[in-house]
DNA sequence: AGTTTTTCTGGGAACGTTCACAGAGTAAAG
DNA sequence: CTTTACTCTGTGAACGTTCCCAGAAAAACT
């Protein structure tokens, strides 16, 4: 029976050492592909992992190394939400790939109540892991704290502006909401307004900045519609609360593409023609810009080299290199459809 | 330092027996709240707890306690669908619920090609889990083989026709297309058709065979139109087909609620009316159903109760529990909205 | 041939827990 | 007062690795 020894038990580096009559020490070596091996006690030693079926005690190895070759991804999001973002899913992607390739496990942790929380600091404390990578933080967040206080290799996707001192990947959020703003003004749009989420996180303050500077001398406060969370209900009231703010309104920047869809709902059941009688642009370039009827304008994220390099970031602390490059600003690029 | 001690290393169990001058074995007591422990020893290992700053060190534990208290989550389903199925998230709620609360770890495992599938069966024999619960899967599938004969302890939620002997929950696929499908009739319908997807999945093939079932005589196989995946992508698609083969149908049984949405687009764009000329309904009650314009009557899925039945499971047979429910099949819900 | 350097191997020790066992103290039963 | 049972504590051994050191063997120099 494959992987067990003569007593039943799973295979140990003992029964390959035995099977291949050489020592303990000289396997541990082959496996860990260390130099000063024969290449006679290599091929033994394959042959008899290969026999006894044995596979590594990730336990004793961890206990010994003080590794445990496996990384958190803390996703800071309702659990209903993350099926809403789809940059989400791509960073997940990402971060996979890197991870995977470097021979290390990725964890996703799921954060939706104080509870959660702290079972996450505990469970980061009990070097589950050897490194975080940390998604859409908010301010004030205690896990980035507890994470800067122990000193666990880690990583921001994003990052709130009262962060403690962690190397961040990000985009320009502002720059990106200014330009395509500016378009969106360039078109002949007057009175514009915004539907505003995620302001207590730098992606959704930063984008409503953008908005702000794009629109100059003609930015207008009260065409500002605030929720927490960027979704598709967001949107839908935001629209709804625009409109009775100004009827007269003809363009609209939506903090996200879910934040768009549902506004564009709205506006549809209201027989307010797109992008005739008023222009919309989202954020994310998401399925639901393709799905939305017209197209949704948009801004593109590079989601999955936000988790590549993300990944690569807590790797390379990891493996104690001292100048790679922290903090940064990876390029978006704007998306112009029907919609705007 | 909190959590450090002298040696500036982590707080080991030694230091709380130290500081509590009580011995090792104690200590080890108390923290597993295991019996015959006095309170005195009780309150002052709890102090020295305090006082260190110690966690348990996971890997030592895990060696010699031979488990790792984490339970994996199969997900089998290429990464971007992922996050267009809304049962999933729901799901992984539950199980992240009932897990917790025994304090075990959830752990996410995503695949989406051959590699990350040997990957997953390296990481499953490695003993980084005591258990795993598989969701999706297809027939012929590598991974519940490998479980199976690893004879790890796990749980599918739906299960292949040829699945290995691995509890499993469920929810009656073909009861429920039968029940809505039937409805669809009593309607007036006459000629009904089907966008059909996921049958390399009992889901899929349960969800055929019951429309199958309610038509009776009417059936007509030229009215099913196939695609793999649950897509809006698929639904677009299908429906077009289907338009083309039979221009006069008026009904139509999608086989999630994302088809439906993306058979209603089309619909939309060529001016047939929903429900007057034709009835969609659809399967899941995601976020799809709701956003839908008219709003689409579909089969509620307990998904969260799914995920908490299946983590259940695996817990019920990692503490040797025997008469525990196997092969559960949960009730759903017939939903009727405005598109049918 | 003798010396130094390099390559390769074996085995003791350690990592931080839990477990099993032996024994001490205390309460209950005869 | 003795026996029995129960409660509580300390310690050695084990879990399966990797690390490190000592030394053997081989290769490369004088």
């Amino acid at each position: 029976m494959a992987g067990r020894n003569a007593g039943g038990r799973r295979a140990t580096i003992h029964d390959v050492a035995a099977e291949a009559g050489i020592s303990r020490g000289t396997v541990s070596r082959v496996l860990n592909d260390e130099p000063y091996v024969s290449a006679t006690a290599r091929q033994a030693v394959e042959a008899a992992v290969a026999k006894v079926g044995y596979v590594r005690n990730a336990a004793a190895r961890n206990l010994v190394t003080q590794r445990s070759r496996a990384v958190a991804l803390i996703v800071h999001e309702p659990h209903s939400l993350v099926l809403e973002d789809p940059n989400i899913g791509n960073i997940l992607i990402g971060t996979n790939a890197v991870l995977s390739q470097a021979d290390h496990q990725l964890v996703t942790l799921m954060i939706d109540s104080q509870r959660d929380s702290d079972r996450v600091v505990e469970y980061l404390r009990g070097g589950f892991v050897d490194g975080a990578i940390i998604l859409s933080a908010r301010t004030g967040d205690p896990i980035s704290d507890a994470i800067a206080e122990m000193h666990l290799p880690a990583s921001f996707v994003g990052h709130p502006p009262d962060a403690p001192d962690i190397p961040y990947i990000g985009i320009d959020n502002k720059s990106a909401a200014e330009a395509i703003v500016r378009r969106l003004v360039a078109t002949g749009r007057r009175r514009i307004g915004m539907l505003a989420s995620g302001l207590d996180r730098d992606s959704g303050q930063d984008r409503l900045m953008g908005f702000a500077t794009a629109l100059g001398d003609a930015y207008d406060p009260r065409l500002v519609v605030r929720h927490p969370f960027y979704s598709y209900a967001a949107g839908a009231e935001g629209m709804a609360e625009l409109l009775d703010i100004d009827p007269s309104i003809d363009g609209v920047f939506a903090a996200s593409d879910a934040v768009a869809a549902g506004a564009m709902d709205v506006l549809q059941r209201r027989g307010i023609s797109i992008p005739r009688e008023l222009g919309i642009i989202g954020f994310d370039d998401s399925s639901w810009a393709v799905r939305c009827t017209p197209a949704l304008s948009t801004v593109r994220q590079p989601a999955e080299a936000l988790g590549r390099r993300a990944a690569q970031q807590v790797l390379d602390q990891l493996s104690g290199t001292v100048d790679f490059e922290r903090d940064l600003i990876l390029p978006t690029e704007v998306v112009w459809r029907e919609s705007a």
